[in-house]
DNA sequence: CGCGAACCTGAGCAAGCGCTTAGAGCGTGT
DNA sequence: ACACGCTCTAAGCGCTTGCTCAGGTTCGCG
């Protein structure tokens, strides 16, 4: 019926998380915090999904907030590392910062599950996690910044207020998560595309 | 120490709530449900916040549900009714785009809590209710569509994929009232002037 | 004054929660 | 052969949850 791996559709990427059985309750974790949220979630209804009992969840996971941790600790460094990967490649700003965007982007279309939880179920998180994670963030955020202020050095770009304007870019990006459904009309490469070139607009890109 | 009246630092739109006792306990419940969430929120916090016992609420409200149900139904109302008083006012699409975007994200920041409940807790309502409400949202999307199809007819606008840019339009505004901090250094009515200016540039708007 | 309606409380119920514990099953090293 | 360590379960503990209900207070109105 439903193999472990298998998820969104694709591949999951949850290969760093052992042994097996870990892995099979972060997946099934996901499913339940991006279908219901975190608070609306039991620990009984984790275990179901992953054919385990109730008991068994405690055997890898301290809590069920250390669940939503590491969750949302492996998503947070997946999505900076997509951005990091486009940032550092070559090209000129627009290509750079359109790449970033479209990879970004198709990663919470495709894998909008996960980023569900991850970009939405910060509040949840304990305080010394949270902090732990509001850093990734920051650091997400600089590396956008990075781009298009670039973009704006080299004179590729038109932008009056660079924090401002990376903030709406990012924020646009993250609701993906919101809105994508899988079941809907456009494909994730799909969206990505539009948004890389909605986002140039928003930076006066010349073309 | 806290009015009724007082709350996101302007006064509360929440008039049309009577009695007092019931306007009370939902004031109570917005801010409650935006601070840690509806599922989080237990039914004693809201009447605590309220300075009532847990068994008031229950005068007012059948469910705890139906609380969610009465601000999220108020929170979009209020919202279509921004959108569509802009969209009716005279003025070239341009015009009439920036004032819905200004006023749509003004809104969203001032009332960051109430728009993060009403936005965010979508599927925390039940069937019926969630179906009233996406259908308030529908409404949205179509003021906003037609906003941008009109500008693209009369050659204002430059939009290869009108309901795809509606979508990022929409979900740009949206996405305020998750990172829209009070004690940050944005004033609503400075975000509301850069969105608009950023969604001139989305759809490609002559200068 | 007295009556009824509207409003609110204290106490508490049944259910469900996160998590724990004692112990069973089983593959492995010696 | 046997003890060990790892994984998992059945049972359940202590607590909190949404919600109820009997009863008290307050008020407008005759």
């Amino acid at each position: 019926m439903s193999t472990a791996e298998e998820t969104d559709g694709e591949i999951a990427p949850w290969s760093e998380v052992t042994p097996e059985a870990a892995r099979r309750l972060l997946v099934a974790a996901v499913e339940a915090f991006a279908e219901r949220g975190y608070h609306a979630t039991t620990t009984r209804d984790i275990a179901g999904r992953a054919g385990m009992s109730p008991a068994a969840l405690y055997i890898h996971y301290k809590t069920k907030e250390e669940l939503l941790h590491r969750i949302s600790r492996i998503g947070h460094d997946r999505a900076l590392r997509l951005l990091e990967t486009a940032a550092d490649s070559g090209g000129t700003a627009s290509d750079r910062l359109a790449d970033a965007v479209r990879s970004f982007v198709r990663w919470h279309a495709e894998r909008h599950t996960t980023a569900r939880v991850v970009q939405y179920e910060l509040e949840a998180l304990s305080e010394e996690h949270r902090d732990e994670i509001v850093a990734l963030r920051r650091k997400t955020d600089a590396v956008v910044r990075r781009i298009i202020g670039e973009g704006v050095s080299a004179g590729e770009f038109d932008v009056p207020d660079v924090p401002g304007t990376t903030l709406a870019v990012l924020s646009l990006c993250i609701d993906v998560a919101r809105w994508f459904n899988a079941q809907g009309s456009r494909t994730p490469e799909e969206v990505g595309t539009l948004y890389a070139d909605l986002v140039l607009r928003m930076v006066g890109a010349q073309k």
